[in-house]
DNA sequence: CAGGCTTCTCAGCCGCCTCTCAGGCCGGGT
DNA sequence: ACCCGGCCTGAGAGGCGGCTGAGAAGCCTG
């Protein structure tokens, strides 16, 4: 379990470090709200740790800013007693739950996990892959922030090259898990391919969507 | 007449249970946002009183709840003066009435009693879609102001639409929830979506009503 | 019973999507 | 350098999903 601790006062932070790895969390730093956000981005956390009061960008905007881009990662937040932001404005900006300071150590722990226990059942699942964005229910389809509109058939091929984000994938499995038929020529692939490339890869920075000669395709997943 | 108050600050709520017990009112108490909500939910009350500024959940968010919830229990909102919300927001979300710390107590009775009076034929609140709104209980719709003549089938079927907007829903989940059958030929509910577009699309600056090729329809709700 | 409204079926049309095919490109091996 | 096999892509045919006008059947009202 992957653990991210945004908070600046260096003594607290190492606390929460030492006694979170002890607990068996994977635990990374963030020490301002600049930090703690990039990471959270590209992180791929299971929960966020994230104090209110921080230097460049306050957790609260953090928070915010996380939200709007349909980042569901559970959120706990932490304020200093009398802090002027309110819980309420915490858990409405988005947040999961929240601590006031100072916070007995076993209840963050227990907090913590019972976050991580209604984990599972996350709202809008929202599948990503670098800076491209899939929404299930929605059909809907972005690459940063511009919308990307896409048939049916290229969707349920983006989806499951997103789901399998990072590793390559064979034309047989794209097949049987798209086309659900196995001995079709995989040259229909290529071209859907072609197609999804033409439509998603259009700003070239790095094609996302590599061709892995004579093993498949690699739809690559972190932002860099 | 029984009354939930939720407010969190002690003195204040002790004088409102006071004050409404010697009104002849039954007063229960709740202290914060997620007591409120699960009282509210199991109480049977005849109105609540609900601060905005809640521990836990905002009374905006229990207020939203409940709503959501199908519970239509009148609620009087409280808000302090100069906050974050305002009363439109308030309202939108389903509250009956509003008033702003600091209140006149005589006024905050005269509001209970008059909420009380109109009761018992409650409305639920107005769904919304973009600039659709409709009101279940009124039957009635209306893009922006002008109002929108629609028949049974067609009102039912923007009601699920409009209840589900910015999803993408299926052909068959529409039969399913507004046909209540399986079986039956799609091309009917294709045809309702003609009727519909031909009423609320008229203006059309996009059309609200989208089809997902391959996959049913998407009503466009701006905000998401 | 007539008239109007609503619901639903049907068939034709249109256009997008899907998939095939063939030719070209590219990388790797000999 | 050459060839071969894997991959890409433009063109285009065909199919299918979705839209709509027409009209039949059902229902309520007067």
């Amino acid at each position: 379990m992957r653990v991210l601790v945004v908070e600046d006062e260096r003594r607290m932070a190492a606390a929460l470090q030492r006694g979170l790895q002890a607990e068996g969390f994977a635990v990374d730093l963030a020490h301002d709200g600049e930090d703690g956000l990039h990471q959270a981005r590209h992180g791929e956390y299971d929960v966020v740790v994230l104090d209110i009061m921080l230097p460049r960008i306050s957790g609260y905007n953090v928070c915010k800013q996380l939200r709007a881009e349909e980042n569901w990662v559970p959120i706990l937040m932490l304020s200093a007693k009398d802090g002027e932001y309110d819980m309420a404005d915490g858990l409405d900006l988005g947040a999961d739950d929240y601590l006031t300071k100072p916070f007995s150590y076993v209840v963050l722990v227990a907090r913590l996990r019972a976050l991580l226990r209604r984990g599972a059942n996350r709202r809008p699942s929202v599948l990503r892959a670098g800076d491209l964005a899939l929404d299930p229910a929605r059909r809907r389809v972005t690459r940063g922030e511009t919308p990307v509109e896409l048939t049916p058939r290229e969707f349920a091929l983006l989806e499951f090259l997103i789901r399998h984000h990072d590793e390559v994938v064979s034309k047989t499995e794209i097949l049987e898990h798209v086309w659900d038929t196995f001995d079709t020529d995989p040259n229909v692939v290529e071209v859907y391919v072609g197609y999804l490339r033409r439509k998603i890869d259009v700003p070239f920075s790095r094609n996302a969507l590599q061709t892995v000669r004579g093993a498949g395709y690699r739809l690559a997943g972190d932002g860099g």
